[in-house]
DNA sequence: TTTTTATATTAGTCTTATCTAAAAATTGAT
DNA sequence: ATCAATTTTTAGATAAGACTAATATAAAAA
């Protein structure tokens, strides 16, 4: 049977895998807030049980059976968080926290319910992709806001679980799906001025938390679809868009903006 | 902080002193499945930490601290399998083994708005009461199945959560609120005979099960009413009641056959 | 190439929860 | 009151995870 503590070890290196960071012991015994040596046994272990290869100075990769088990946390994890946030009322802030625990305590069963009882969604509240039963992810093709150029952007993602931080872009109305432009970025590591679509007075944002938010540009140019900026929306003319109109609209712009794509598990042969 | 394990046992402590059985090291030892010196073991350390008075012999006692404790995880257990049920669409007999986990792992503030999304239930898939926030429990008036005399009966509740044997009781027809009669109890320990109000053929259920499950009269002779006896329903003259009219004739009845006490906890200074 | 610095490992403890086997204590029966 | 049966406790081990302090190794810099 696999421990709680061997999953967390799974889905860490698996995130780290992700950022394209090396899965060293260091490197995650600080994601962990354990000792180094600590993580040194841990991936010994791990090795002997086949659940990733290790070298060191260089770092541990998952193998398929590994990288599988990390696969199903993460789904796990987003699944009940958006369930957190869609049926149980939690804040965006406060559904991360819950979910590291619940992600250990869930059968199958309750994942697959939880997945048809919100309709096979695809993203959880922070805009992260939820892997598949299978472990296939859809890759998402938002880019960094710390590196994007000023213009009109839609917020995607934000990479942090951290309560703080998450209350304050909400107060900064930086949420998912939300649209904003990107007026400049003050020289010398300065903040990023952003100037919300609903309301008049610009914001600052810095440098490090724009790091943790990803955006795609507004509207999205998809392939084969003739840019939008060739056509502005003809806005106060006609009747805006309703709700449900809107929605549909926003659902079909995050599914263009994602591709999907094989979960590396598949192809990497252990 | 209260380790999963510790939290079951103050469980198991309070379900046997609920039983009025005697929580000794050994009765605790075959609950948990686990050796008598460990058990032991841990009353030691419980006591240190003023959750249980032991006396060797005699058995273990909560103290009020434990008691608060040990009746938390009841309420979550309770609405869990509540929720699994009703949300999740999980079956009479999945859900104990799923509350068994996630009890450990929810949260306060997950647990409130389990019970605000259920609308305050007052009992669990198996017709047990749900203790409330503060740790007060309904007690149930109702009576053991094999001690019954023949009569009419409401099925109320089932003091088990195995799967095998609630399937089975499902089966035969035997769930809360079903209606039956008692035809007759078998001599030498022999099986029950009953009759389920929607069937023809007699049923026979041995006395084991029996033990397990929980019945009222019907229809409840609650004090202050005249006994229905005297007015037998007249069944099939006028319109039948609708669906709405039976669920809340159900609930009344339900709640009739309980009454409002002071969980032991608030009376038992440590 | 040698030194410095960063990174990793080993060795020895600790805690929690468990076990088995043997010893001790209590209860109940004769 | 004494013995047998039951129940409980002690003692000594084990396994998982984690720690600290000391050591070793690889990488980077001089």
């Amino acid at each position: 049977m696999i421990s709680i503590v061997v999953e967390n070890y799974l889905k860490t290196i698996l995130k780290t895998e992700d950022q394209s960071r090396k899965a060293s012991t260091s490197n995650i015994a600080r994601d962990l807030s354990v000792a180094d040596a600590t993580v040194t046994d841990m991936f010994q272990k791990l090795q002997k049980a086949g659940l990733l290869e290790y070298k060191p100075y260089y770092g541990a990769t998952l193998t398929k059976q590994g990288r599988m088990i990390a696969l199903k946390i993460l789904r796990r994890h987003r699944l009940i968080e958006l369930f957190l946030q869609k049926v149980l009322g939690y804040g965006w802030a406060e559904v991360h926290e819950e979910a590291e625990k619940l992600e250990h305590a869930v059968s199958e069963l309750f994942v697959e319910r939880l997945d048809q009882l919100l309709n096979f969604p695809v993203k959880d509240p922070h805009g992260e992709v939820i892997p598949d039963a299978q472990g296939f992810r859809a890759t998402l093709e938002d880019i960094c806001l710390a590196e994007a150029k000023p213009g009109e952007y839609t917020l995607r993602r934000v990479t942090s679980g951290d309560p703080e931080f998450l209350s304050y872009l909400e107060r900064e109305g930086l949420v998912p799906s939300n649209r904003f432009s990107l007026v400049e970025k003050l020289p010398f590591q300065g903040p990023l001025k952003i100037m919300l679509k609903s309301s008049e007075a610009p914001r600052f944002i810095g440098l490090e938390a724009a790091r943790k938010v990803y955006v795609t540009p507004t509207p999205p140019l998809a392939e084969g679809r003739r840019k939008a900026a060739d056509h502005p929306p003809a806005r106060g003319r006609r009747k805006a868009v309703g709700r449900r109109q809107l929605a549909e609209i926003e659902r079909r712009d995050t599914l263009l903006s994602t591709r999907h794509e094989f979960a590396r598990a598949s192809q990497h042969p252990a």
